[in-house]
Order: C-alpha cells, then structure tokens, then sequence
RNA sequence: GGGCGCAUAGCUCAGUGGGAGAGCACCUGCCUUACAAGCAGGGGGUCGCAGGUUCGAAACCUGCUGCGCCCA
C-alpha cells in the first residue's frame, strides 16, 4: 500500500467492477423489502453542477446505506428532453452550418435533435458514475423514449375528457425569444431600475385632464379604459365619462373598480387588457374589449398606429417622444419595478394574448393537499411542507403548450372543415363530427408536463409490468428547494390520480449550496465551482464527503476546506488501514466466522463500547437524513478516538514479542477495520471499498467479495461498557494533562518521569493502572504508586487532574527549581501587576461614577481574572517548589 | 405588499434550556518506522442589538437592525 491515497485508479477501476457486475441492477422478484429513489431527471442537455453532485451524493448515501441494511435498493436514473434547452443547442448547431430550423422542416429537424441527443445525451450519465453513484443504469430512462411517450398522450386524453385540459385564449407569458408561451413558474422576477411615467389623458367633452401613471408607456396604445377606485374622491365625478387615449385618440371609458390602489401613482390606472395581467382581470370584470398593440414576435402591430413595426423598447422610446411633443407628458419618476424574464434565456417575458392549452390544477390539488396535511408525503425539513401547502391552496390553471419543435406533440387534431377539436392517442382519419379531413396540433407540451410522469412512468406505465407492481409508490425524493412547485407538486398530483398512491413517502429538501460571496452559483455570474474539478483535484471521496459535511438544514456557502477535510480524512483512514492490514496477523481475520473480537484491555473495551455507540448513532442518524452529521460523528470516531488513542494504544500490543497478544490485538483492529469501512460507505463507497478488499476475513471468503452487498455492523449488547469509557475519559485527560504539564515545564521528550495516581472515585484509575505501558509511551510517564484518597506525596510535583483521577507528576531531580521558581514568580508579577491596575480604576471613584458602565464591568471581570490566575500560579509554587510564593510588598 | 430563513472564533459552519465547539487560518516544537494531506502543545468569542420569561438563555418570547430567498 502506498503512503498516500490515491485515488483516481481506484476510483475507475472499482466502478468498472461495480458495473460489470450488475451490482446496482435491481430485480423485481427480490423477496427483500425494496428501497425505491427516482432521480431527479437531470436535463439531458446538462452537465453535473453543484446542486446536482450534493443531491445525488445524498441519494447514494441513502441508496448504499440501505443496501447495506438489507433493503432491494432501487435508485432509477434518468435524463429529460429539456424541450427549450435542447432546440436551443440544436438550433445554435445549425446556426453554425448557415441554416434555421425551418430550412431543414420539422421532421428533419426532430431527427437532428435525436442525433444530437445519441452524441451528447448522455454526458451527465457518465458523470454520475464519476461520482459514485449507485443508479441502475441498465434501465435509464429518457422522456422521449417510447414507451413514455405512450404515458404522456394517455395523461393529456385522459385530462382533457376528464375536463381538466382545455383550450382558450388567455394571456400567457410569452417568450419572443424562444419563441413560445411559458407557464408562470418559468418566470423569474427581478427588480430593474426604471420610471414611472406620468401622462395627461384628457377627458372627452370638457377641459379636464386625468394623470395616469405607467411604467409601461407603449401600451398605451392598447388601452381599452382608465380605472379609479370607487372611494377615491378626487374622481368619482368623472367615473362613467370617457378619457381619449393620447397619440391613438381611442375614447374609453372611466371606470371604477376595487383593484386600484388610491395611494399609488395618481390613483388613476390606464387599462390594457392585452398586455398586463391585472389588467386582463379588471378587463373581464368590466366586460372591456382586448387590443393587443405587441405582437408575438415583439414587433409593434397595425393597431399601434404610427408605432406599427418597432421593437416595443423603441415604441417606448418614441412614444415618450410623441407625448411630449403632445403637451400630455407630465414627468417620468425613478421607479423600481418587477419584471418578468424567461428562465432559459433571459428574455424579457411579454405578457399577451394568446391561444393556449391549459390544465386547470383545482380539482387534481385537492387529494394532494390532504396527503400532506395527513402525513402520506412528508418534508425534511418539515417547513417545506408548509411551502408546498400555501402555493397548492392557490393553485392556478397551468399553460402546458409549447411552440417548439422539440419535445411531446399535443395529441389533439383539428377538423379543417369545422374546426372541431379531437384529443387522442392516436390520429382519428378524419373529423368525427362532419367527416372533414382533421390536422394535427403543431405545439408540444411543457418538458414539466412529462416529467410529473416521472415515478411510474419510469417504472412502466401505463403498463402495468412487475416493475411498477415492485417498485412504485418510491421511498424518498430528494431534490432542490427550487423545483417544489414545477415537480413535487406535479407528481404528487399526478401519482395520486393515476396510481391512486402518493409517488414517495418522504421529500428531502437539501440546501442550496452557495458560491464563496454568498451569491447563487451560476454560470453566466462566473460563480460556479465545478465538482467535476473537485474530484479531480481531491478525489470523489473527498468531494463527497466535503458536501455531506456541508448538507445541513440551511443554505452554506461552498468552502474548498471542506473538500480538502475530506482529502485528508481519507488519507488519514488510508494510513490508518495500512498500519493495520501490515500489522495485523492475517491468521486473525481468517479464523472460522471473521476476526474474534476480544476484549482483553481497558482500552478494547472502550474502544468496542464507543463503536457500538457510534454505530447505532450513525445508523439514526442516517436514517434521519442528518449527513452532515454522520459526517462529522464517523470523522471524529475514526480520528480522535480510534487514530489518536486506540492504534497508538494497540501499537504496543501489535509489535508485541507474544504471538498470543498479536494474534488478540489483531482480530480487534481487523473487526474494528471491517465494521468502520461498512459505516462510512454510503459516504466514501470508493476507498471503503479498497481498503475492505484487503481485509483478510473478505480474502478468505468470510465476507460478501464487495463491502456494497455488506452488513452494516450492528453491534452485540454487550460492548456497551459505561465503566470502560469513563476509565478511558481519565486516561486521556490525564494523559492530555501530563503532555502540557511536560510542554509548559519544559521536560523533554526523552526525560523519563514518574507520577503518582490519586482516585476519587473508585475505578476511575483502572484504565491508566491497566495499560502502564501506554502511559510510558504516550505521556512518557511511569506509574510509581496508587495513593489513597487525600495522600499528599511529599517533595516537589505538578498535579493534572482528570474525571475521577488526579495524577501528580513528580519533578523532584527533573526541573530546576530555582528557574520554576523564577517562572512561576514572573508570572504570578504579571498577575499581580493586572490586578492592581484594575483594581486601581476600579479604586478611583471619579472612574467608576463616570465611565461607561460597560468599562467599569469590562475592569471587574479582568480584576477577577487576574486573581484567579494568581491563586493559580500560587498553588503551583507550592507543588513545584514547596513554600509559599511571596511577592514584593506582600508580608513575609 | 405577504411569507420564510439566517446573524456564534479571522474565514466556513455545528450547537437549541445547565461545560461555548469543529475544520481551516494563526503561534511554539517535532521528518517519533500508519499518516508533514501528519504528530504534540498553545492563543483566539459581549453567541447582531434591546427588552422579557427562567434558579439558569447562544438556545424560548417580543421588538429592532442587517443579509438572503420565495410568493404577489
């Protein structure tokens, strides 16, 4: 074994194996009970980032853990088509070569987008297996593939004749870049700096002017009235008069309606049903006619007027122009305002009217509201629940088409006689209505449309295979904070109305890992940490237990220390192992049944009460998804506890001269080896992996050939040894004690040293009395005498004091004394000299009456240390040097 | 506008009613045959601010300040 881990060869290598043996592949016929994760579908144009390597260590921590636990872990890997992300790509190729997607037409294009996919589709699969993930990859699943294909068209025929789907012209978010409607949750807010423009609307028939204020000047030209509120008394004379739109000359009605907020603006709102949301709900109250002035490709229309043809950015421009010159325009204020942008491009969102499929979501929330409030489907942490409630109880209708070219064709036709609308799984001959020929629908469905499939429908359905029968409802889903709504949501619905069973019992929500300033990682910010270059500048270990460490309850920002931990720990675990596989006997690991733990030493029977401590805690806290935790208890557990004192301890014993005490240490460290590399798996499956195959008991064919079909050590009962663990309390403080006392009183290393141990409390000495050989060779003491309570020792000593235990190190002939007692003198001045100045002050009544009463309390408590100190150095005399310390001024 | 979260050592974070902690960074000494990605020793905190509850508060309650996120 190398003095260093190293981990890339062994990382490749063991996935290989892994893989070649179908380890990960799950069997429907598995009499165990299954444990069933469905990966969040990472976009198939994606590569791993850094949510993704923190959600997907936590699925295969969970996924070996209860491998280990004897479940059929099932973990069902994926990718989806990514409708806009992945005609963007395609479309950017072809801009390469000169041409457009519509040079091509739709069929050929599909089939470029399929090449495309058999080239990179499959960039982050490979990647998940870099990190170590348990998936069964030999049933990937992709929502274009055919049979998912199949559970798509059945879900929409089946909504749509259920009522749920249907068709209208609504105002959508629509995308002028991509070309297409978006849904709500593809939106993102952002807050710009802009204006709040004012502008005089005259009032027809008189000489009067109303002011309306708008952040949005070029939709003016589509306003069909200008609303006040009813209890405003500045206008209610005018509501039931008309306004003339400015620059279109429009008369439109003033109306009065609740929605308008007296305090903003001038409490006077332009109304614009074609192009504000708000806007479109006043319009249907008032029974207000729509004129849209954008058009979907963000080009000003007819109906703008003089406007016709400019970018809507330039028709503000203009506009504001125009208004002037007009004499209507009263002033622009600063003003910071929402807008909407699409979350694939950026684009600024257009809201517009349009002719849209929509799902209505009231009827499908309703079951998947109750299966929350009821417990069916639980969050971690719980508060996510109440995230999830709240936007369910609001629930609006949902647009699911797309105009893109990529993604599930909508199945419905059109009749080009009648125009009657036929919804089914397969295309009707002609129009069942009239008889006339029947087109089918151009747009796609929402890429989220399918992905709310995504727990059964990988599993099979709409067929009803064994694997749906095994494997469905799913155990746990864990995904990221942002995707509650596009897709927990969604498949809550969706599993209970087609599977009449919530889709997975528990949801993790894991947090946002941060970039290093506390902003978002993201790629166009430049903030991104790639973990693929983690792994290969640390090793995947590392980097996975860098993010378990990390994964807590709340949002972290990313720190390379946390990998580099990770590093080090794993090289630590590495040396450690090496110390035991070429120390130990192998005899010992081969006998019948694996290495015989013997608790022979105060020491071994601590260290297997603490294993079974640490084991059952572990396995808890596993269980509760608390992996920074497991994190942090196994790296404490394997450093300072087994590293810092058991192999130091067991060192004596396995260089040891009695084959019989070899052979005894040897079962020991090799049991210890085996059960510490079985509890760290789920998070280091790579070295664990290693280091278990050089085990004696797995060579010998004692044990599963790979650490991933182990047992996790569940430990016997009996090691639980309060006694042993506060026996070994004692012998580390003391020890602990004895090593500063050595450092402060400047004894060297190879200056031998005697001490006298005092117990208190009975037994509290038996680990230090039973092991005197790891006295010497820890602390470099020799025991010399066990005194009875109270026994003072005579001569010169400095004492350490332990839970139980007081040890006192004699230093008669060792230290000088003249220079203690010149140490101890100066030190205790220093003392001396702080408390007389605070002490000073605190004297001084003008001091204490005037300043701040925070000083003042600041110069008691250094007062109050300065005299604990000296008492200190005090007691010290008289051990180390005998006599009472007299200072200067002090009376003899 | 509504809601949620956070504020603990120089940095990144645990800790949730009784001892203020970890990793990194810092200081001192060590290449001691598992490990310098290490070993031994050490320094460092008004637990954001102000009130309250309690025998006792970093933790529970109220308010404030600052930062972040979500929804509208």
């Amino acid at each position: 074994m190398a003095a260093r881990y190293a981990p890339h060869e062994v990382e490749e290598r063991l996935m290989q194996g892994w893989l070649a043996r179908h380890a990960f592949r799950a069997s429907s016929d598995d009499p165990r009970p299954s444990y069933v994760i469905s990966i969040p579908p990472p976009n198939v144009t994606g590569s791993l980032h850094m949510g993704h390597a923190l959600n997907d260590t936590i699925q295969d921590i969970l996924t070996r853990y209860h491998h280990l636990r004897g479940y059929n872990t099932l973990w069902v890997v994926g990718t989806d088509h990514a409708g806009i992300a992945t005609q963007n790509k395609v479309e950017g190729q072809l801009a390469g070569e000169g041409l457009r997607k519509e040079d091509l037409g739709r069929e050929e294009f599909e089939k470029r987008v399929w090449k495309w996919r058999d080239q990179y589709g499959s960039t982050i699969i490979h990647q998940l297996k870099r990190l170590g993930c348990a998936c069964d990859y030999e049933s990937e699943r992709f929502t274009m593939d055919d049979g998912y294909r199949e559970a798509v068209a059945k879900v929409f025929v089946d909504l749509y004749k259920k009522g749920d789907i249907y068709r209208d012209v609504y105002l959508v978010n629509w995308c002028t870049r991509c070309g297409s409607a978006i849904s709500d949750l593809e939106v993102e807010h952002e807050d710009r700096a802009s204006f709040l423009y004012h502008v005089k609307y005259p009032v027809a028939g008189s000489d009067l002017f109303l002011t309306v204020a708008t952040t949005r000047p070029e939709t003016i030209l589509g306003d069909t009235a200008v609303a006040v509120n009813p209890k405003d008394p500045r206008y209610g004379q005018l509501v039931g008069k008309f306004a003339v739109v400015p620059l279109i000359g429009r008369e439109v009605p003033i109306i009065a309606d609740e929605h308008v907020d007296i305090g903003f603006g001038t409490g006077a709102l332009k109304i614009t049903p074609a192009h504000d949301p708000d806007d479109f709900e006043i319009g249907i109250r008032h029974g207000l006619p729509s004129i849209s002035v954008i058009g979907l490709d963000g080009i000003m229309t007819t109906d703008a007027g003089e406007f016709v043809g400019m970018t809507a950015a330039d028709a503000r421009e203009a506009v504001i122009k125009r208004l002037e010159e007009d004499g209507l325009f009263v002033k622009a204020e600063d003003y910071k305002h929402a807008v909407g942008t699409c979350y694939r491009c950026g684009t600024t969102i257009e809201p517009l009217l349009s002719l849209q499929w929509f799902m209505d979501m009231k009827r499908l929330a309703e079951p998947a509201i109750k299966a929350v409030e009821d417990g069916r489907v639980k969050f971690f942490p719980e508060r996510w629940g109440d995230v999830y409630l709240e936007w369910m109880r609001g629930i609006r209708p949902w647009c699911v088409s797309r105009q893109l070219w990529w993604g599930h064709r909508i199945p419905a036709y059109f009749c080009d006689q009648c125009d009657h609308i036929m919804v089914a799984t397969t295309a009707p001959e002609k129009c069942d209505k009239c008889g006339g020929s029947a087109r089918a629908e151009e747009d796609v469905l929402d890429t989220w449309f399918s992905s709310q499939l995504w727990p059964f429908a990988t599993l099979g359905w709409p067929e009803q295979t064994d694997r749906l029968k095994a494997f469905y409802p799913t155990t746990v889903l864990s995904t990221a904070r942002d995707i509650i709504y596009l897709w927990v949501a969604r498949m809550i619905m969706m599993g209970l109305e087609f599977m009449g069973d919530v889709p997975f019992r528990d949801v993790i929500i894991h947090p946002t890992v941060l970039a290093a300033d506390g902003r978002r990682m993201s790629k166009s910010l430049g903030t991104g940490v790639d973990p693929l270059e983690l792994i290969a500048d640390y090793g995947t270990d590392a980097t996975r237990f860098g993010l378990a460490y990390m994964s807590s309850a709340q949002d972290v920002r990313f720190s390379s220390e946390r990998i580099e931990m990770g590093r080090n720990f794993a090289n630590k675990i590495w040396n450690a192992s090496r110390l035991i596989l070429q120390g130990a006997d192998p005899a010992a690991g081969q006998a019948a049944g694996g290495p015989k733990v013997e608790l022979a030493t105060p020491a071994d029977r601590w260290i297997f009460s603490r294993l079974a401590a640490v084991s059952a805690e572990s396995a808890s806290l596993y269980e509760s998804y608390q992996f920074d935790d497991v994190a942090r208890a196994l790296y404490r557990f394997v450093w300072n506890e087994v590293c810092d004192w058991y192999l130091e301890i067991a060192k004596a014993r396995l260089y040891s001269e009695d084959p019989a005490e070899r052979l005894q240490v040897s079962g020991n460290l090799l049991a210890l080896l085996e059960s510490v590399m079985v509890m760290l798996h789920p998070v280091m499956p790579f070295i664990t992996e290693e280091i278990y195959s050089f085990l004696p008991q797995v060579q010998a064919g004692l044990r599963p050939a790979s650490i991933f079909d182990a047992a996790y050590p569940d430990a016997p009962a009996e090691w639980a040894d309060a006694a042993a663990e506060a026996a070994m309390e004692a012998f580390t403080a003391v020890v602990a004690g004895l090593r500063s006392a050595r450092e402060e009183l400047g004894l060297a290393r190879d200056v031998a040293c005697t001490v006298r141990l005092m117990e208190s409390a009975p037994g509290a000495a038996a680990a230090l009395v039973g092991l005197p050989g790891s006295v010497r060779q820890l602390a470099g003491c020799e025991i010399v005498e066990v005194l009875a309570e109270g026994q003072q020792p005579a001569g010169r000593f400095a004492s350490i004091a332990g839970p139980g235990v007081k040890a006192m190190l004699d230093l008669e002939g060792l230290v000088d004394v003249e220079r203690e007692a010149e140490r101890l003198i100066s030190k205790a001045k220093k003392a001396q000299a702080e408390a007389a100045k605070a002490g000073g002050k605190l004297n001084n009544q003008g001091f204490v009456a005037k300043a701040p009463e925070a000083v003042v309390a600041e110069e008691r408590a250094r007062l109050a240390a300065a005299e604990a100190a000296l008492e200190e150095v005090r007691r010290h005399y008289e051990e180390r040097v005998g006599g009472r310390l007299v200072l200067p001024g002090e009376e003899r």
